[in-house]
RNA sequence: GGGGGCGUAGCUCAAUUGGUUAGAGCAUCGGAUUGUCGAUCCGAAGGUUGCGGGUUCGAUCCCCGUCGCCCUCGCCA
């Protein structure tokens, strides 16, 4: 090949704007990706395929940036090479280019220590242009941060970004590992139905029409919960999807529409077997994916000692703050708001906030605000140290609290001069909920969070069933749940004390995954049905093909489904799982891409049996 | 459904107490430039201040409505 006719082009006539490049055949292949290349390559000829991150032009000597998902390699165009160099002179940003030159080393003044390969550049001996760019809205290597809008309104542009690769890459990492270990632990991956039945339990489902039986509708399903529970009545053994979910309910940062879990099921397995087998899996993500070496195996904390330490059920346990029950000091005050909690059958608990007794009024008003707004009548608090002496105790209440109680709230929190305490008294639930909730904030506001850790924990022992406020029961993971055996005398008596061969993973005080040994007798799941106030006809026609499944030789199983979005999103610190989507909807469902949801042809309607009561909203 | 934040040039932002011709950096276009890497230098072009209404002599700024995006409570495993 000629160096010197720098390849096949034509002059671009950018300029002119006549600026098609059609009919310009592509004659090099690419052998190697720009990221790659490293000092060993110098003085090796390669073909680089992609987009044009930045130019130089010195007017002698040109210098562009050529990027593609491995990285960027800077490229350098001489005079000497004319042609070559005519064109790269009017390159753009993302034009696409196939370049020819050899690998060389840099200068050592030349040398960019910032990218990976700085110590090296191609000078480029022929250029092809395959498809010049119009100006994009924004520019992939932009440094400042760009509407979220925007970037998904053009989201091919901005998966152009290094960090956009970078979560997909990873996340093709971790679901190819998945699928790996699942392979080597005897999974079998089976795909299920994306078109189920309606079960209007849980959340709001999707639906879709079915032409063939008007007025009839499919569900997308919430999860494969069902199926994945008739494979093992199937004899399937072991089953294991990536699987996409759907619900429609309103979206948060950590919230999408569709979303995908990592969705398994065992035969023959008890709780031990499936919290040992993901913990497994987890240790070896992290390893192999991260680097970084867990400590197996995780903490374990019931349900309650969960509640009652932090006052949620996935608590973040990278930091103290715990919430400690002092009733039995309580009520050795004088201190009506406590007496009174604990005459209605309530507590109170409390935390102590490290260094925080030097917090000023309108701080403390605005916690006090945010606790009455979770439900608190109000917010007790007190000083240690501080203002007045050592060993002393400042704040309203405390004049009420004898100096032995003081001591004692004060070996109860651990708590000493200089820290905060804050109380809450009320039942049981709303301090939970309330000081659960000031925890967490305060940990941020003091700045109490460690960064860079990976703190697992599994929860257990879950309470089968919750009432709610009309005093009807409802299944706290899903209808399908076991009892542990020996809180199955409970059902009859106190069904709301039974406890679930349930389980959730929990890290960084963020559910990453749940589930369960799911009841794989008949008369148990009757039962259950009936605690929930299902009657058998409703039961037999929501969930009838399991019930009967359950007849015909249904082996002890259970699994658990992690949430594979947010756990990409933790394993890369992003803020929100749609930084690790390719495609993901904004807060209102839309695809800002595709323009979906979008209104379809009256033919189509009426194909479907479907008049639409309510228009679309006009923009 | 409720609460909060944001919306100004293609992008990121500014614009004094409501005041005169709405600015800057990047991108774009033209020119210069042989070692840059957020290149540099000279020049040019680029605006329905999301949309609609109101108050005012005068609105990017104040008020009402509406649309969109984000955070959050409810909701949701």
């Amino acid at each position: 090949m000629d160096l010197e006719t720098g390849g096949v082009n034509a002059p671009l006539g950018r300029a002119g704007n006549g600026r098609s490049t059609k009919g310009i055949p592509v004659t090099l292949k690419r052998t190697d990706h720009c990221g790659c290349l490293r000092p060993g390559d110098v003085g090796r000829q390669v073909v680089l395929a992609g987009w044009v991150q930045s130019y130089r032009d010195h007017g002698g000597v040109v210098f562009v940036d050529l990027r593609d998902r491995s990285g960027v390699v800077q490229v350098v165009f001489h005079p000497e090479a004319a042609a070559a160099h005519a064109l790269a002179r009017q390159l753009r940003n993302e034009d696409v280019v196939l370049i020819r030159g050899a690998v060389t080393a840099r200068g050592p003044k030349a040398v960019n220590p910032k990218i990976p390969t700085g110590w090296i550049e191609v000078v480029a001996e022929q250029i092809e242009v395959v498809n010049q760019a119009e100006p994009p809205p924004f520019l992939p290597s932009q440094p400042e941060a760009v509407n979220e809008d925007l970037r998904l309104k053009y989201r091919y542009l901005d998966l152009r970004r290094p960090e956009m690769t970078e979560a997909l890459t990873l996340r093709h990492r971790v679901t190819k590992l998945m699928r790996d270990f699942g392979d080597e632990h005897g999974f079998l991956e089976i795909e299920t139905p994306m078109l189920y039945k309606s079960t209007p339990e849980g959340a709001r489902e999707f639906l879709v029409p079915s032409r063939l039986h008007p007025g009839a509708f499919y569900a997308l399903p919430q999860s494969p919960q069902l199926f994945k529970q008739t494979l093992m009545v199937a004899g399937l053994d072991r089953y294991l999807q990536i699987a996409r979910c759907f619900r429609d309910e309103d979206l948060r940062a950590d919230r999408q529409p569709e979303f995908t879990q990592l969705d398994l099921e065992m035969s023959f397995v008890d709780r031990e077997d499936v919290i040992n087998l993901v913990t497994e899996l987890l240790r070896r993500l992290w390893k192999q994916v991260l680097d970084v070496e867990l400590a197996t195996p995780f903490p374990r904390l019931s349900w309650r000692q969960a509640m009652d330490r932090f006052g949620v059920d996935r608590p973040d346990t990278r930091f103290g703050l715990e919430l400690r029950d002092v009733s039995a000091a309580a009520a050795q005050t004088d201190c009506a708001v406590f007496q009174q909690a604990l005459a209605a059958g309530g507590c109170v608990q409390m935390i102590a906030a490290p260094g925080a007794a030097g917090l000023t009024r309108r701080q403390l008003d605005q916690l006090t605000e945010s606790a009455r707004q979770l439900g608190a009548k109000g917010l007790a608090w007190l000083k240690l140290g501080g203002e007045s002496e050592a060993g002393a105790m400042g704040g309203p209440i405390a004049k009420f609290i004898p100096a032995a109680v003081q001591q004692e709230l004060r070996r109860l929190t651990g708590a000493s001069d200089g820290d905060l305490l804050l109380a809450v008294a009320d039942t049981r639930e709303i301090g939970w909920r309330v000081l659960g909730e000031l925890r967490s904030t305060l940990a941020r506001q003091l700045n109490l969070i460690p960064p860079d850790r990976h703190d697992f924990v599994w929860i257990v022992d879950f309470p089968c069933l919750e009432r709610q406020a009309g005093g009807r029961l409802v299944a706290r993971h899903h209808p399908f749940t076991a009892p542990l055996d020996e809180d199955l005398p409970l059902l009859a008596s106190r069904p709301e004390e039974a406890r679930a061969k349930a389980y959730d993973i929990v890290l960084n005080g963020v559910e990453i995954g749940g589930g369960s040994i799911r009841i794989h007798q008949r008369q148990v799941q009757a039962r259950m049905f009936a605690l929930l106030g299902i009657s058998p006809e409703e039961a037999q026609r929501k969930f009838g093909f399991l019930l009967d499944a359950l007849r015909f030789g249904a082996p002890p199983h259970g699994g658990i489904a992690l949430g594979l979005d947010r756990l990409v999103m933790l394993m890369l610190k992003r803020q929100s799982i749609r930084d690790v989507m390719a495609f993901p909807k904004t807060q209102s469902g839309a695809d800002l891409m595709t323009e979906a949801p979008s209104p379809v042809e009256p033919r189509q309607l009426q194909e479907l049996a479907i008049g639409v009561i309510a228009g679309p909203k006009r923009g």
